[in-house]
DNA sequence: TGGCCATAAACTGTCAACAATTTACAAAGA
DNA sequence: TCTTTGTAAATTGTTGACAGTTTATGGCCA
C-alpha cells in the first residue's frame, strides 16, 4: 500500500468528529473569538463545522469540565464568565505547581534543554527590544510549556496547563508594557540560572515567585 | 401550588440526565463497580440508566476529561488503567496543593472549624481501636475535603478534588493496617494544632509531608 | 408611551435510526 | 491443530427528528 493512503486511513482514523470540535473551540474561546460570557449557539456552531449538534454537545461537555464554557439548564452553554478572584485563585495554585515543576526539573534537565530556554530568553530580550509584546507573549507561553515538558512529570504538566487555560479566558494581557516585560523576562534568566546551576530549591522559590509577580503584573494592568 | 409539586418541579429542573448519569458513572468508577480498563457498552449502560445514548456519551466525554475514562475511537470509552508511575505523580501535585491549602486555611480557620477537624481525628482515633479500617478511611477522606473545603480557596478545593478522584482508580487501598493509621491520624493531630495555632508556614510543610507520606503509605502496601 | 399578555419563533434536551467500523464466529484450507 | 478468510452480530460515530422550554415578537390596554 501506498504512504499516501497509509497516511489517508490514519488521518481517517486520527480522531472523531467531537475532538477536532473540542479542539477548534477550544481555540476559539482562549483567542477570545467567542466572548466571555457569549452563548454559544449550538445549532450554528454544528453548521459552521458542517457536522450535527452531537458531536458539538460531546465538546461541549468535555469543555465544560475543563471549565471553559458553563451550562443553565434549558439555555445553553456559554463561554466561562470568570471574575478577578478566580484568576487571582489559579495564580495561586499556578505558583505552587510551577514551583514544583522548576524544582523538579533542575534536577533533570538537559543541556539541549537549557540552551532551549536560554535561547527562548534571548528571543524576549528581542521581542522587547522591538516593543513587539504579542510575540514576547507567544514566546512566554512556549518558554513556560517547555519547561513543564521539559520536567517529565505528566500529571504537574496537566494539572499547569489545565490552568493556563483557564486564566486565557480574562482577555487582559499583564505583559503589555516593555517595563513589565522587562521584569517577567529577568525573572525567566533568573529562574534559568537556577536550573543551570541544579539548584533545585531555589528554581522551586523562582518558578513559585515568578508566578505570583505574574499575577501582580495582571493586577496592575487591570488598573492601568 | 403544592410543596411537592414544587419539588417535583425544581428536581425536574435541577439537573440534565447527562448530569445525573455523570454523577452515577462517577460513583461507579471510583467505588469500583466499574473496574479498571473496563469496556463502558454505551448501550447497556444507557437501558440501565433508562435513557438514551446521548446523554451517556456526554457524560462519558466529561469523564473523559477529568481523566476517569479513556477514548478509543470506534471503540469506545473505557475506565482509565492508572499505572503506579502515574499515581506516584498525583501524590506529588496533591502534597503542594494541600500544603497550600494548609497554609492559607491557617489563617483564616474559625474555632468551630478546629473543633470539627478535632472531632474526625478523634472519631478516627475510635475507627482505629475498632478495627473498621473501612470507617477510617470514610472519614478520613472526609477530613481532608473538609480542609479544602474550609480554605475557601474553589480553584485548590476543586484541583485537589479532581486530583482525589483520579487516585480513586487504583483500587490499592494503603491505610488497612493499624499501624499505618495510627501514624496518618498521628500527622492529622499535628496538622490540626498547627492549623488551630495559626502556624501558616509549619501547617504547609504538614500538609504536604502528609500527602507524601500517604504515597510511602501506598507505595508500602503495594508490596505487603 | 409603557407595561402586559398571547402567540410565534428559536433553541435545548432527548431520543431513535442509519452508516461505518469493530468484534465474534464458523467454515475452509494448510 | 492452527491459520486464515469470509460472514454475521454487536457496537460505535453520527445524524435527523420530536417534545418541551425559553426567548422574541406584536398586539392590546391603561
Amino acid at each position: 500500500m501506498s504512504d499516501t493512503a497509509l497516511e489517508a486511513i490514519a488521518l481517517r482514523r486520527a480522531e472523531s468528529l467531537t475532538a477536532i470540535v473540542q479542539k477548534e473551540l477550544e481555540r476559539m474561546i482562549i483567542s477570545g473569538e467567542l466572548r466571555s460570557g457569549e452563548r454559544l449557539n449550538e445549532l450554528a456552531l454544528a453548521q459552521r463545522f458542517g457536522v450535527s449538534r452531537g458531536p458539538v454537545r460531546e465538546a461541549m461537555r468535555a469543555l465544560e469540565c475543563a471549565h471553559l464554557v458553563t451550562t443553565k439548564l434549558n439555555q445553553g452553554f456559554f463561554v466561562r464568565e470568570i471574575s478577578s478572584e478566580e484568576i487571582s485563585e489559579i495564580y495561586d495554585v499556578r505558583a505552587v505547581v510551577y514551583g514544583f515543576v522548576c524544582s523538579s526539573l533542575a534536577e533533570r534537565i538537559t543541556a539541549d534543554e537549557i540552551s532551549n530556554l536560554e535561547s527562548y530568553v534571548q528571543q524576549m530580550d528581542e521581542a522587547i527590544s522591538s516593543g513587539n509584546s504579542a510575540e514576547y507573549y507567544r514566546i512566554n507561553l512556549h518558554f513556560h510549556d517547555e519547561t513543564v515538558s521539559y520536567s517529565g512529570h505528566g500529571c504537574a504538566a496537566q494539572t499547569y496547563r489545565s490552568l493556563v487555560n483557564e486564566s486565557h479566558l480574562t482577555r487582559q494581557r499583564s505583559l503589555d508594557t516593555a517595563e513589565r516585560m522587562q521584569e517577567s523576562n529577568d525573572e525567566h534568566k533568573e529562574l534559568v540560572a537556577a536550573l543551570k546551576a541544579g539548584k533545585a530549591e531555589l528554581a522551586r522559590r523562582l518558578g513559585e515567585d515568578h508566578a505570583l509577580a505574574g499575577r501582580r503584573r495582571w493586577q496592575a494592568s487591570l488598573s492601568g
